[in-house]
DNA sequence: TTAATTCCTACCAATTTAGTAGGATATGCA
DNA sequence: TGCATATCCTACTAAATTGGTAGGAATTAA
């Protein structure tokens, strides 16, 4: 399951992925209109800064931007960056693969599964954007 | 991803499978063999058996055994047993779900792109079986 | 009756999660 | 220059989860 700092994560997004073009967006706003703690959404957006998702912007007149268009940004980063790995096991992650001690990677059925599993979900993850998750929601907000 | 617990609920279950149709198998072997630490695997087993997947025969020449073949175990079954939901969020979770507030579900973009991505997963989860998991595995052990 | 085995209740330390607090730093504007 | 407005940084916290361990009770075969 994703945490909550990680659905918050797609609640900024969101909201950053409606206002794109716009101009910086204050966490504040986002804040109000996404119900996220607001200190919580400060930590949050620096992380998604920091891995090159946002551009920020400070004092007054400043908040945050996409840094590239929404249909750019893929679910799966946005998961990776705040949530971790995607895969089901350490040893068949692909951004954050650690050696499972006492297995064979070569033989070990249970990691055959999990990659053909991993696999499944990245086609959807990897594929679908901030874009296809905004659709039909513009109007509304 | 999986807890340690689940994975050590596979391996055990592998070795369940792989031991199928030969009677009880002791904990303590599974341990021995799977190194899972034995205490841990009580608790394991017990819940598995609870979940009525393994039966169970308690004194000499006691152990367990699993209740159905391997091919009729997938492993969506067992990650709900010791793992929990397999959906990424518990608003699109079949079986432990969880309404979310603050969010219209028939609107929501987020979840509409975690239903897609869930599909996706229990497509492989639900089809793939323990006899899966232990081909080309019967001879090694 | 005894040895072997599962089963049950309870506990524990370390880590992760979901935040909060308080101030430092940078920017725009008068 | 100075003030208001923002982000940014460091640190702290309570509660839950994870990954076990301990000790003995209950059941069964021989």
């Amino acid at each position: 399951m994703l945490s909550k700092k990680t659905q918050y994560a797609f609640k900024a997004l969101e909201y950053l992925a409606i206002e794109y073009g716009k101009g910086p967006v204050k966490i504040a706003e986002i804040s109000k209109y996404q119900k996220i703690p607001l200190k919580f959404l400060e930590n949050i957006l620096v992380e998604l800064k920091n891995a090159g998702m946002l551009e920020s912007k400070k004092g007054k007149g400043g908040g945050y931007v996409l840094r590239v268009a929404p249909r750019n940004i893929n679910l799966a980063n946005v998961i990776r960056i705040i949530n971790g790995p995607i895969a089901l096991l350490p040893c068949v992650s692909l951004n954050f693969y650690e050696k499972c001690k006492d297995c064979d990677e070569t033989t070990c059925g249970m990691r055959k599964m999990m990659i053909i599993a991993r696999d499944a979900t990245l086609r959807v993850l990897e594929k679908k954007t901030m874009a296809d998750m905004i659709k039909g929601e513009i109007d509304v907000m």
